[in-house]
RNA sequence: GUGGCCGUAGCUCAAUUGGUAGAGCGACAGGUUGUGGUCCUGUAGGUCGCGGGUUCGAUUCCCGUCGGUCACCCCA
């Protein structure tokens, strides 16, 4: 057993994963990026105060954060989400409106780990400041549609709603506690201390028990101000006129306090866990105010990479890409030649491998073949002593012919150049 | 944070009704001395998660602890 080991909730990712990971962060940005959003690389710790914008009665920010103070005095913490952050930057930097950047990276949050919930996880995703147009909801949505398109998921599904204007919200988590309390004695204990911190979040509640009661509740859809509404409804007949399926859930209260109108989210069909929900996003109208800034209209998704990653294993997509070197150097000569021949085909952009210590013919060329290279290629005495390589073909190449060749070391670049697939 | 289940070689798992453990895969080395992927043989690798208790003796029983997992909570 080794002393140490990662921490709860986190863990290493090697390849062939990582390279998978890495696959899935650039079809991200290729799709967003097409649509006009430029990166933003936010620091990972924030002004503690930053993130108490998220909302007081929220667990992410009473019970989860890593803040601590640094060594200068400080009170900071490890960002638990990207959004606040990102409308940090904004209000620090001001950029040119309508303002689009995208994110990846990893989040803190104190959880006790499982599957798809870790306590350091990441996320990729979008924010868009400065623009009320409803259509935009609708395009930012559309663009995390494509990307699950793009990663060939099928079966997540989206869910939608609005919480109103913040007066409409107001009204309806009043009539939602008038609601709740009266029915009190039907609710789990849970939900009751819920209720004093946050009656929305009941409507949350997955305890069986609950259900009746949670069904019966007020419907936020009657408390919408004409504005909101007719905000949705544009929302959604954008969402009809791309085509994009959803299902409008009443009960889809999102966990952060700074959401209004509308809010969305994705849910992994192909996942059993009840960590099913991929991503996630919504308006935030009312956050760079809160965090000193112009009022600014905003809205933004993220979407979780493991969960991602999940749901494409569920559904049998994405599957890692495999980055094989072209070439693997087998010298038998003691290994000298196999230092210079690799370094020159690096310099002439051709990948490759070898083997090391001097093992046996036999033993490189199974290192050789565990590579995935295409080719093996052989310095022994021989060709040392005619200036000449021999090329061999290993599985995997087109046709059966495994017939190998000798080179002249001289013509060695330009053969494999024009034997390689480019 | 609360509760259920679990923790044996790098990986997936056996076994021991308490007498210090095996297999498959993988790794490594051979199979008449320059050729992999199949096959055969062999070798290495485990203080049976950690600590304490009961016992002549514990991997096996008990307690604690750490880690994992599932549900709740929360959320991506």
């Amino acid at each position: 057993m080794p002393e140490y080991h990662t921490s709860p909730g986190t863990r290493d990712i090697l390849a062939p994963d990582s390279t998978r990971w890495r696959a899935l962060v650039d079809v991200f940005a290729r799709v967003v990026e097409r649509a006009g959003f430029g990166q933003i690389i936010p620091p990972m710790f924030e002004d503690l105060g930053v993130f108490l914008r998220l909302g007081e009665a929220t667990d992410i920010v009473t019970k989860e954060m890593y803040d601590f103070e640094d060594k200068g005095g400080r009170r900071v913490a490890l960002r638990p989400e990207m959004t606040a952050g990102v409308v940090r930057a904004f209000v620090q930097h001001r950029p040119l409106l309508p303002w689009k950047a995208w994110y990846a990276g990893p989040n803190f949050r104190y959880e006790k780990a499982q599957q798809g919930r870790y306590r350091q996880f990441d996320q990729v995703g979008v924010e868009v400041l400065g623009v009320d147009d409803p259509n935009l909801d609708a395009e930012v949505i559309a663009l995390a549609w494509e990307f699950y398109g793009q990663l060939g998921l099928r079966q997540v599904r989206l869910v939608m709603n609005s919480l109103g204007e913040p007066e409409d919200r107001a009204r309806y988590v009043d009539a939602l506690r008038d609601y709740f309390t009266r029915n009190e004695d039907a609710l789990t204990p849970e939900s009751r201390q819920t209720l004093l911190r946050n009656p929305l979040r009941v409507l949350d509640s997955k305890r069986e028990h609950d259900a009746a009661v949670v069904a019966g509740a007020p419907v936020i859809a009657d408390f919408y101000s004409e504005s909101a509404a007719a905000h949705f409804a544009t929302v959604l007949a954008g969402l009809d006129r791309l085509g994009i399926p959803y299902e409008v859930r009443p009960s889809l209260v999102r966990g952060l306090d700074y959401y209004r109108k509308t809010t969305f989210e994705f849910v992994g069909a192909a996942l059993e866990a009840s960590q099913n929900a991929v991503g996630g996003g919504g308006r935030y109208d009312g956050l760079a105010e809160d965090l000193g800034g112009p009022a600014t209209p905003g809205i933004g998704f993220a979407l979780g990479v493991d969960r991602t990653l999940l749901e494409c294993d569920a559904e049998g997509v994405f599957d890692a890409p495999s980055r094989n070197v072209s070439v693997f150097v087998v010298d038998v000569t003691g290994g000298q030649e196999a230092l210079s021949i690799t370094h020159d085909l690096r310099g002439a952009a051709i990948s490759c491998d070898r083997a090391y210590e001097g093992r046996s013919m036999k033993s490189q060329m199974k290192a050789a073949d565990r590579s995935g290279a295409g080719y093996a290629l052989i310095i022994g005495g021989d060709e040392l002593a005619n200036g000449t390589v021999t090329l061999r073909p290993l599985a995997g190449q087109a046709g059966d012919d495994r017939t190998q060749i000798s080179i002249p070391r001289t013509d060695l670049i330009p053969t494999l150049k024009r034997v390689l697939p480019s």
